[in-house]
DNA sequence: AGTGAAGATACAAATAAAATGTAGGTTAAG
DNA sequence: CTTAACCTACATTTTATTTGTATCTTCACT
């Protein structure tokens, strides 16, 4: 019942593009370690980020890569469906559940997942920034 | 985002004890059997939820465990929260990350799995077996 | 009393998934 | 043509989960 690191670094990477002013890019190298993180997760992250068209990355000397649309417009419950592998609560099929024709309860965890990404569809890349912008540019050390 | 295979198995377990006509004990063989899950498994979550007195354990022969409680008062909330480690959708300490003073998003994911709770807490065991005791019953191979 | 069936408890092993690491390829700026 | 960046693939390590083995304790029945 807990995110994968991957989708957690992914949603600090996201937070980190969504600090930076607009018009400016962040490298792999640069998020790693500010962070502190696997730089080889990032780079997964970017990539994969990179090809659903969330951020636009540039490839060669002087690139990097920064959010493809406003952060406003980036839905959180968007990003962890993306970067979450599965967002079945359980899997009835393995192993096998002989009960699972009858089974209330896969419905019920459906529900309750449901539940989860529409309380996460509330907020966007803009609210993880909003009133707090100087902070995080501080403790990001951006600019 | 997905739930133990120990919470799944306690949940079919569960499920099990409140198709079982009241006054009937079942043991750790015959559900290991019907569902043909590690006995093992099964054998830690019966001693789990007897500790937690959701089911009377007895010993010795012709021993075995039912529900402490009318299937109606037991929820399906507090059994997942009971059987699963842990709740927690992310964990900010480690990998530590260091704008976690001013993160937003532990609270969003906080308020999300606070979702997720409070739609199972809608069901009760009761909820699993109404209307479909009969097919259960079969299935499980009861009476 | 003794036997067998049941849960209680502890620890060890295997498995699977996730996380991380290494290496080289491709692109683009200067 | 060199360097900085992302792209891609694969290999390794680590961790958590799952499963297995063994023994102990309790209790009913003979």
């Amino acid at each position: 019942m807990q995110l994968n690191r991957y989708t957690d670094y992914g949603l600090r990477l996201l937070t980190y593009l969504a600090v930076l002013p607009p018009g400016q890019r962040a490298s792999i190298d640069e998020i790693s370690k500010v962070y502190d993180l696997s730089r080889n997760h990032i780079n997964k992250i970017v990539h994969q980020l990179g090809k659903e068209g969330i951020i636009e990355t540039k490839r060669g000397k002087g690139g990097g890569f920064s959010l493809a649309r406003p952060p406003e417009q980036i839905n959180i419950a968007d990003m962890v469906i993306l970067l979450e592998k599965s967002m079945l609560i359980i899997n009835c099929q393995t192993p096998a559940c002989r009960i699972s024709p009858v089974c209330k309860l896969n419905g019920i965890l459906l529900e309750a997942g449901n539940a989860f990404v529409a309380s996460l569809r509330k907020y966007s890349l803009a609210d993880l920034v909003k009133d707090n912008r100087q902070p995080l540019i501080q403790i990001l050390d951006l600019k």
